[in-house]
DNA sequence: ATCTTGCGGGG
DNA sequence: GTGTACGCAAGAT
């Protein structure tokens, strides 16, 4: 390989020490670490038993003053120190955390600390931690210890050399303190999968699965556990398991302590059930084992859709088969029902939960490379990277290493000086339907803005964090290539995908960084403020000069612009114009076409629907896309749209007659005007509040004959005739088994269809058929969603009828560039 | 209309 | 051994 051109942003991005084939890392604070390595390319495993130097950055060494001789600098002889004495290093620079501060044990060094501390303030400290952020940085055992040898996890190593182990936990329900396990799906490292079972009833059988469960992953060896959910459901319900069963739960490497918990934000909290809200039990944790790395495939399923965001939900399944990774005759059981199915038709279970942990094997290979390939570059565990927030998670370990490794004093955390934070620009320039639709946008705006002006961190004295940013833009581009020159589905475009991905999420995180005022060790928001500032006059110049070339816009967010073009254009004369604007922007900024659609209905700000020229139509925005919304105004709403966006008024009337007369006629099917509700109250939480307040979803139940049910249970009900509350019963296949969701359309069965036609009615007009208003002139609007039965004495012809565009404002003033002159301006100095 | 609370994932 | 998740929709007022 050609040597780095920039040695030390790489230092800084990858660390320093080439070993490889790392797979996990376990330190104890008394200066144990234990480095468990695989060679590439073998399954060969080795531990290498290591000692390393617990280190703090202090503020001052006050408090430890009183040790006297045994505190001294590093590198006066004796060299190794003596046993027990603690060392220390001033850095270098301005920065508040400027002693480097070691010794042979951390407790030792951090206890003399602590009495140092407890003596001048006449108080107790307990935890260095209580010094306050500004006096003080320990960071985790294994973090020190990768911090100060610059090494990092996976050298040499691609995803596939990871031992993997997925394992999916089948239960009589979700509470651990009364249900059971009954039945674990397991998938080894060579992707064979099994079911472990109970053979007897009760304590007894239960205790022994877990045994053979524990038995069996110790078996496997591997280095990575995974499931979906992992930390929020089967770790924890585990745990409490084996907790009341008095099974061990030697889960990892020898030698070493059991499953543990470490704190995090992102945990799960088994015990915050509804109702149980107290703050003590609301505590977050995850589970964390020597020697193995935990990984959780929600979390790299969150990562990917909070970029993504077209993702159905964040459930296996869901995501599994948006992703095309369920076969088709994926085996679905309601999780409620799976139990009973069980003891009807195991081997029915034994196939679903053997599908569960290979869509888990899937999602993990498929979305979790960026985390695998952030543990190659920031200096923390595997598992933490990967449900790690990008921010505090990790730039904040990378900015800190640099720093460290750079001899640098390290700034503390400080508070903002009350400056608020300013954000992005939004226009909304036009609602209504417009045809010949183009998006363009700008790729990594901020980013793009903070390398172009370099703006970073006031107190970055090292301009670690723009510095890194460059070089990451250009690894990326690099890793970019090569993953296209790669085979496809080969482990090598696997790779350089996951790099790309990693640094996109490293680049996106930067500007998120320095605006997190209070929260991140660097954040500016002067600094961030610039950058937004920025960003809202490159938007309006973009928007301006657009407007200038003939264009209507629709919508500008952030960093991208709809616009529509005129009638003759063709797709040669949109990129052109995207071009020509292009040209006028700084040459960091990169203006980009981003999509061209036959027709746009704006109905709100971020709210709208898209027709592509070929492929279904698009909805964004919660006015479209509401997660709970009955299916027969789901369908009648996107079959409304795709006639309007086709200029078609007459069809959207016949539409709506349609669906009226359907209710009306009760051929629509009860579960097509249901909704699904989860129940949050129990029934006598219910019973107490029902006096002051009468909800839908528990008169249902009630209504219908049942006292009882669980927190947490799923129901679909409606609203029936003469204002009763409809319970949908779970539809049955001739088996007794749950059936699959009904087609839309499909006979279902022995439907009563008792529900209130004239409420669907009203909600089919004012919720539904309200979010095409924009679309219509007003007379328009009254015509074609008129009652089908109440003719007036004079309907309107709507055979001219034509969706309309109304513009609600212009691209003038100083926020689109009339005053302020961008190009050109001069770099931000701080 | 505005504020508060609870949800997500999992069986 | 800390948390401050976080962004949104339904429910409460």
């Amino acid at each position: 390989m050609v040597p780095p051109p920039h040695p030390l942003e790489d230092e800084w991005l990858w660390g320093w020490d080439p070993t490889p084939g790392i797979v996990s890392v376990w330190a104890e604070p008394d200066g144990r670490a234990f480095i468990w390595k695989r060679q590439p390319g073998t399954h060969a495993r080795l531990r290498e038993d290591a000692r390393y130097r617990p280190w703090v950055l202090l503020a001052s060494l006050q408090d430890l003053e009183h040790l006297g001789d045994a505190l001294r600098p590093e590198g006066l002889p004796p060299v190794p120190p003596v046993p027990g004495a603690v060392t220390y290093r001033e850095l270098e620079g301005p920065g508040a955390l400027r002693f480097l501060v070691s010794a042979e044990d951390g407790r030792a060094l951090a206890s003399a600390v602590l009495k140092g501390a407890s003596k001048r303030l006449d108080q107790r400290v307990g935890h260095l931690r209580d010094l306050g952020p500004a006096a003080a940085l320990a960071l985790p055992p294994e973090e020190q210890y990768l911090v100060a040898t610059g090494r990092t996890y996976f050298r040499d190593l691609v995803f596939d050399d990871l031992r993997r182990l997925q394992f999916d936990l089948e239960t009589t329900g979700l509470d651990p303190s009364r249900d059971r396990i009954f039945l674990v799906a397991l998938r080894d490292p060579d992707g064979r999968s099994e079911t472990l079972e109970v053979t007897a009833d009760g304590d007894a059988g239960e205790a022994d699965l877990l045994r053979r469960l524990v038995a069996r992953i110790r078996e496997a060896d591997p280095d990575v556990v995974e499931n979906h959910n992992l930390h929020g459901f089967d770790l924890p319900f585990l745990d409490q398991r084996a907790k009341r069963l008095n099974v061990p739960l030697a889960l990892g490497r020898a030698g070493l302590p059991g499953l543990r918990h470490r704190p995090s934000a992102r945990g799960a909290a088994l015990n915050r059930g509804p109702g149980g809200r107290d703050a003590d039990a609301m505590r977050r944790a995850r589970y964390t084992v020597p020697g193995r790395e935990f990984i959780d495939t929600l979390d790299a399923v969150r990562r990917h859709d909070f970029a993504a965001r077209d993702l159905p939900g964040h459930g296996l399944k869901a995501v599994a088969r948006h992703l095309g990774l369920s076969g088709p005759d994926r085996e679905l059981i309601p999780g409620a029902r799976i139990h009973e199915v069980f003891l009807k038709d195991p081997e029915r279970v034994r196939r679903y939960a053997r599908e569960d942990v290979t869509e888990a094997a899937g999602l993990a290979h498929l979305l979790g490379g960026a985390a695998f390939a952030l543990a190659r570059m920031a200096p923390r565990r595997y598992e933490r990277l990967a449900d790690a927030g990008p921010a505090t998670g990790v730039l904040d370990p990378l900015m800190v290493r640099a720093y460290v490794r750079s001899g640098a004093a390290l700034p503390a955390h400080e508070s903002g000086d009350g400056t608020s934070h300013s954000g992005a620009a939004l226009h909304l320039f036009a609602t209504g339907v417009a045809r010949h639709i183009v998006k363009a946008d700008v790729a990594s705006l901020y980013p793009s803005l903070m390398r172009q002006y370099r703006i970073g961190p006031k107190r970055d004295r090292l301009n670690a964090l723009l510095a890194m940013v460059d070089r990451l833009v250009d690894q990326r581009l690099d890793a970019k290539a090569r993953a296209k020159k790669a085979p496809p589905g080969s482990a090598e475009r696997h790779t350089h995908e996951a790099i790309s991905a990693a640094m996109k999420i490293l680049i996106n995180s930067a500007y998120g960084y320095l605006g997190a005022v209070g929260l991140t060790r660097f954040s500016d928001v002067h600094a961030a403020n610039e950058v937004t500032r920025r960003g809202r006059e490159l938007l309006g110049l973009m928007c301006r000069e657009l407007a200038h070339r003939g264009v209507t816009l629709l919508e500008a967010d952030t960093d991208g612009v709809y616009f529509a073009v005129p009638e003759a254009w063709t797709e040669t004369d949109e990129r052109r114009v995207v071009s020509e604007v292009a040209a006028l922007l700084p040459p960091r900024v990169k203006l980009e076409f981003d999509g061209r659609y036959a027709a746009m209905l704006s109905h709100e700000p971020k709210n709208y629907a898209l027709q592509p020229y070929a492929g279904p139509l698009l909805l964004r925005g919660v006015a479209f896309r509401s997660s709970r919304a009955e299916p027969y105004g789901e369908d009648f709403l996107r079959r409304a749209l795709q006639h309007l966006l086709a200029g078609d008024v007459r069809a959207v009337r016949d539409t709506y007659v349609d669906a009226v007369m359907a209710l009306r006629r009760r051929q629509v099917p009860t579960f097509e005007v249901s909704a699904q509700v989860r129940l949050t109250k129990s029934p006598s939480q219910y019973l107490a509040t029902r006096k002051q307040r009468r909800e839908l979803p528990y008169e249902a139940l009630l209504t219908n004959g049942r006292e009882h049910w669980s927190l947490g249970e799923r129901v679909r009900i409606y609203r029936a005739t003469g204002g009763r509350a409809g319970l949908l019963p779970e539809a049955l296949t001739e088996d007794g088994e749950p059936a699959p969701r009904p087609a839309p359309g499909e006979p279902t069965g022995d439907d009563a269809r008792d529900y209130d036609v004239e409420y669907y009615v009203r909600l089919l007009k004012d919720s539904f058929a309200a979010r095409l208003a924009r679309g219509l002139a007003p007379e328009d609007f009254a015509t074609v969603f008129a009652d089908p039965d109440q003719p007036s004495l004079f309907t309107p012809s709507l055979a001219d009828a034509r969706p309309v565009l109304t513009v609600v404002r212009a691209p003038r003033g100083p926020e689109f560039g009339e005053d302020a002159q961008v190009v050109g301006a001069p770099p931000f100095s701080p």
